[in-house]
DNA sequence: TAGATTGTTAATCGATTAACAATC
DNA sequence: TAGATTGTTAATCGATTAACAATC
């Protein structure tokens, strides 16, 4: 079940990055941008480390699979570091991103916007409801879900995010992966099968919830990350 | 950062829960409650590991903590663990839980329903915007996000859903714990800054989304869970 | 009994921290 | 130079897997 290591295809040089060190690269490129924007040169492993709750040890030995960029002294140079996982990241190549179930989470991140920065274009809504077709969703215009196999071909996204209800989870799948859907971000509480080659990542919110109900009742503390 | 190990109040009895199981058990949990429903009697640690994608061993190790609750060439009484991880979990307490922020995710998160299954219930929903206030949200009426600290008073709520934009989430986390809550499920793109007592979870769905993107065009295969 | 499956210990594996020389 | 900070190796820690006797 635990990712077999690979090398990274686009990775400058160095060695390798664990599961672990990839979650955290995201955290590390949000706080790189916003230095980006402020101008700010150089960045220390002891703030990025303040930034995504981890420890500066930690930080260094993500980055030291990037490559040599740091300068013993000074820091990191924010927009090489920023480029770097940028690139390992792929977000220099845009790639669409199809949503499917056209409900309030599904609209809400269509709307949320986030997702651009990141080099990830969201180009169509689909839903299984008749009477949504056709309505506006941010932007778009809802599509038929029954026509995921022409939208997939149109928009050539490979990636779908999926905010179904449970039950409609596995067939929806399915018929993504049917028509060339190789990424799925699924929302629904239900475990997808899928083969081999399709990715899945679950967002659970309502065992998120959970698990930080049981840490406030235990008394644990701090970042429950 | 990464919490201390520390016994589980409730614990029957058995040893220590890692975090990494404890993150397991609501996925078991969900698994159980279909079963339940569906009136079997024994689960093996076989079916467990085939719903939560990890291995039978690991299971059968997650769930030797709660106690000897298996029974050999058996499986496991699915009521009986169910209630043991419901237990661990505090499920049976039921929690008020608040939410803040009533955009498009927020009012999906309150419609999600999912919530009083596992023991939560959303009992006030909170927006900073006067035009907002007073409108329905699901089957609740939105309050004013300004006198967060009268709802807390009167709904007893220590957790809350954090769902307004980015910079409005550190402000609205500082007034949250000044006024006592000490759980936030943080949706905004944000590093919270929280006193050491305060739990934080964070479900930043850009970074999963890139993450998926990374996995997808790296060929990585398989639940990139 | 034979087959299945648990609970637990030992072995492996991966990730984090500690330490420190090298460098700005 | 002195202080700060990197990159990297070794030590520690925690989590997973393998193995197997005990039990239904």
């Amino acid at each position: 079940m635990i990712s077999r290591q690979r090398d990274v295809p686009g990775a400058t040089s160095a060695g390798p990055l664990s599961r672990r060190a990839l979650d955290r690269l995201p955290v590390y490129l949000r706080r790189l941008n916003a230095l980006a924007a402020a101008g700010t040169e150089y960045v220390s492993s002891t703030e990025l480390a303040a930034a995504a709750g981890a420890s500066r040890d930690l930080v260094r030995k993500d980055l030291s699979a990037l490559g040599q960029l740091g300068r013993p002294g000074k820091g990191y140079p924010v927009g090489v570091l920023e480029a770097a996982i940028e690139q390992i990241l792929g977000i220099s190549t845009h790639q669409p991103v199809i949503l499917v179930g056209a409900g309030h989470l599904g609209t809400a991140l269509v709307q949320y916007g986030g997702f651009a920065a990141r080099g990830l274009d969201v180009v169509s809504v689909l839903d299984a409801d008749p009477q949504r077709v056709g309505q506006p969703c941010g932007q778009l215009t809802i599509e038929d879900a029954s026509r995921a196999g022409e939208v997939i071909e149109r928009t050539g996204a490979r990636l779908a995010i999926l905010t179904v209800p449970g039950e409609a989870a596995q067939l929806a799948a399915d018929d993504l992966v049917h028509h060339g859907i190789r990424g799925i971000l699924n929302f629904a509480p239900v475990e997808l099968e899928v083969p081999e080659e399709v990715s899945v990542r679950v967002v659970d919110v309502s065992a998120e919830l959970q698990l930080l109900a049981f840490h406030h009742i235990s008394g644990e503390a701090g970042s429950a990350r």
